[in-house]
DNA sequence: GCGATACTTGCCCAAATGGTTTAATATTAA
DNA sequence: TTAATATTAAACCATTTGGGCAAGTATCGC
């Protein structure tokens, strides 16, 4: 009755949006994300820090490759997992539409630390926007 | 036997992370974020446009309201609702991390487009690094 | 070939999700 | 006071998720 992840048409925004965000509202996948970004590594040596059996490491890596957050290159039986910028680019680019909201808010709060309190009229006034 | 969001501190940054990305993985919770970037709404405007049940749209709103998306100011009987950009900031923080994933590739496939494909493979070369 | 290694697949299970409909609650207006 | 309005709550349902284990499939080294 629910729209699946694997039905959504990956030419369609919202769905990349859907898949991606979805991947990343897990910790155990982000903890994978944040192990790649030091760089490549094969699917056993990613989930031995994990308290966590293998199939279910594999089956998060699925995840974050639908998503195109990790790349696979498999050499024999290893199979390489790389971090793939592209989708969390995308993330980026969408989270910009939205980044008026908070950068008025931020910068009076830095003014207000700046000044010592002085401007802590202009960091609410911003807040209240 | 899987942590609930409810269940989680929200004082745990990690939790937060869950809470918001899994707030954005719907896109009908991200419609509802758009709308509101244009301005505070009450519930059943909100949820006007959407084919779908009015308790619906105000179980996404409250999905969003627990990832600290969205605020909401109680008038009576009128709920209004307005954006909350504290949660996307964080969001935004922790992308920051992998930024330098994709800016060397853009960069390079930017001097490729500014080129006329002269630097074709420094453009190839940054994607692959 | 044959065992060890590196993974995935399939099936099971409890819990969460996203939707429905029907109440319930609270406030406003007539 | 009574009816309409704005919204949530409760109960229900199908599907998805995230975990486990056991079995399957390649591939490597001997």
């Amino acid at each position: 009755m629910v729209a699946r992840a694997i039905d959504r048409d990956p030419d369609d925004p919202e769905g990349r949006l859907d898949l991606v965000f979805h991947a990343l509202a897990n910790r155990t996948r982000r903890a994978l994300l944040a192990r790649l970004a030091k760089g490549p590594e094969m699917v056993t040596e990613l989930a031995q820090p994990f308290d966590m059996s293998l199939p279910s490491v594999s089956k998060h890596l699925r995840v974050l490759e639908r998503a195109g957050l990790v790349a696979r290159a498999i050499d024999g039986r290893v199979h390489l997992c790389a971090l793939e910028a592209r989708a969390l680019q995308e993330v980026s680019v969408w989270l910009e539409h939205y980044r008026i909201f908070w950068a008025d808010t931020l910068d009076a709060l830095a003014r207000f630390v700046e000044n010592g309190e002085s401007d802590k009229e202009s960091a609410i006034q911003a807040k209240r926007r």
